[in-house]
DNA sequence: CTGAAAGCGCTTACAG
DNA sequence: CTGAAAGCGCTTACAG
């Protein structure tokens, strides 16, 4: 055997290139580096020679030469359950993953759930390891965004971050308009006749659980109709809680004729709750979700929900964070959202 | 202002720890890598230094001496509709990335959706800016394991990696025991009486498709049940397969009164289309799903199927690949599955 | 436009 | 056990 099929040849380096083209190591270099100050002659025959040496950059080098990595973390600071039951981050980081792979820089994964981990990423990630961060986490009064700014690391939040209030520059964030996401919903509900609309929230630290509370609350306002507060429960985005909030509706014995729900995942508990009373959905109430998640095609009949614009918000961050880390200053995006109609509502 | 907050102090070097500490270089380099051959001594005032500089290694500089990056990539070679509904990937996903934390090696996310991302992916790998990769794909005649094996880089595939012959060594893979987990589902349905067991196949270019119809011919072959090719309907794993797979199994009149079904989203789509068809699940009949996803949970009633190790197929991934890395040859891991009894059958 | 050279921060034989 | 030194592969002023 003259080679063995598990062994991994060394990869030419600049310097085979410059050789085989005739050319000096800066030259070549020079050309790789946006091809500045480097006559057409010279750009032909180092062209021919990376083809033909097969040269590709070594990263590492350059990245300790240059001081950036061509890297970006993307940082989940979530607890475990969150990351498996939310739909979105899928799509997000899906999304994300392309965008920078289109502008060849490399996604690292990173995911703070316990403290030690926590504290291990935040040390990578400020050591200059990466030249930015996509952070996301619908975390109340999550300290790493504050610690990561204060750090001056170039840094983007997908979603309004809250309580970070202090020291230093803004932080950047792109979100999706969750109160007049949440108003639209609660129109349409008014639309098709309903009076009584209960509503299931998210956690009143998180945006989108303040937010789309108040996008309802200012509708029916607007309507005319006076607030009963026995009619919201607030819930923390998963199916138990909205199968909890029905209960508890059920049990304080308030008529209701729809539900607005924060979350498809919590509207799936709800309407799983309704069948289990008894009462039918849309004829008995009405159910409007928010998402649209997977989970809004899984129930019967499907959900009538609002749906983000997550690919956007994925490309919005992406840009927002390459730009603040070429100088520019923190961004914040607001992307709207839209109504999708099902048989829910 | 002194001190711009957005400005990102150059970070100490092992040449700052040096001195600090009193030594040379090559001793806190020692230190850094094992402690060998340093004395008591200088191992201290070395760890003071680099306390109080508060020095962390500069990877890339590591890497451009060493070769080794301390990274591999987590690649994902599926279209994008899969990655979005497969919540297995999740979990994968993330039980890798702690498991790789832990050992402090760093994890490149990349998808090869297209042509074109996969040979980018294909060229980063290959060209040494990653230890190994982590293969995640169900893909048929997927070529890429085969490229990655022949170009010697470490590898180790999520699944049974399908029509792999051919040239060089063969490639690691861990997975779950497929055909013993489809025939602990068809027992079971067996165990309630169920005689007309129908089933919903994955792709049969996937061992989640060949592997778990095996299984089920196994047991009936063995209870002596006598095939009824009607009774097998092939899907593709998505929900809307799932649709319509009982939609064709009542436009051919076929008896049936249980169902097994390769996956949970199949199953997903098989009970709404056997609700509207009036028919009453478990009573008229059973379903079997298969991979315990939240899909599972969200079924009404909830889905008896079958769970597979995640967290174990992630950490002997990881732990495989590691192992291969490090030199020892490849390896093939088969972990066993477990029966989760619901109401669905 | 181009080459020679210094420097990025680490690791690792090599002497001692 | 320890220090001096070479080397990893690139980029970037600096002369020319």
């Amino acid at each position: 055997m003259t080679t063995s099929p598990n062994e991994r040849r060394k990869p030419p380096t600049i310097h085979d290139v410059a050789r085989v083209a005739g050319v000096s190591r800066g030259t070549v270099s020079r050309y790789l580096n946006g091809g500045h100050y480097v006559s057409p002659a010279a750009r032909q025959s180092v062209e021919v020679a990376i083809k033909k040496t097969g040269y590709v950059v070594n990263r590492h080098a350059r990245s300790l030469s240059t001081g950036r990595s061509d890297s970006v973390a993307f940082l989940l600071t979530e607890p475990q359950e969150k990351f498996f039951e939310d739909p979105n981050f899928n799509v997000l980081l899906r999304a994300c993953t392309k965008a920078l792979a289109e502008r060849d820089i490399t996604l690292l994964l990173m995911i703070a759930g316990t403290p030690d981990e926590r504290r291990r990423n935040l040390r990578y990630i400020t050591s200059g390891h990466v030249d930015g961060v996509l952070l996301v986490s619908s975390h109340s009064g999550d300290p790493v965004a504050a610690e990561l700014r204060d750090a001056g690391v170039p840094l983007v939040a997908c979603g309004r971050p809250m309580g970070i209030g202090a020291p230093g520059a803004k932080v950047s964030y792109v979100a999706a308009d969750d109160r007049d996401g949440a108003r639209d919903m609660v129109r349409h509900l008014l639309s098709l006749g309903r009076r009584r609309i209960a509503t299931v929230t998210g956690p009143l630290d998180t945006p989108g659980g303040v937010d789309r509370l108040a996008g309802y609350r200012e509708v029916l306002a607007e309507a005319g109709i006076e607030a009963d507060e026995r009619l919201i429960v607030t819930g923390d985005y998963s199916r138990a809680s909205g199968e909890a909030a029905v209960a508890r509706l059920l049990a304080d014995g308030v008529e209701f004729d729809a539900m607005f729900v924060a979350s498809d995942l919590m509207a799936q508990g709800v309407m799983s709750a309704l069948a289990q009373a008894g009462l039918r959905v849309p004829d008995d109430v009405a159910i409007g979700g928010f998402d649209d998640s997977p989970a809004a095609l899984a129930t019967q009949p499907a959900l009538t929900t609002i749906r983000h614009p997550l690919d956007r918000i994925s490309s919005e961050m992406v840009r927002v964070l390459l730009a603040q880390i070429s100088g520019e200053a923190p961004a914040t995006v607001i992307l709207p959202t839209e109504l999708v109609r099902r048989g829910s509502a």
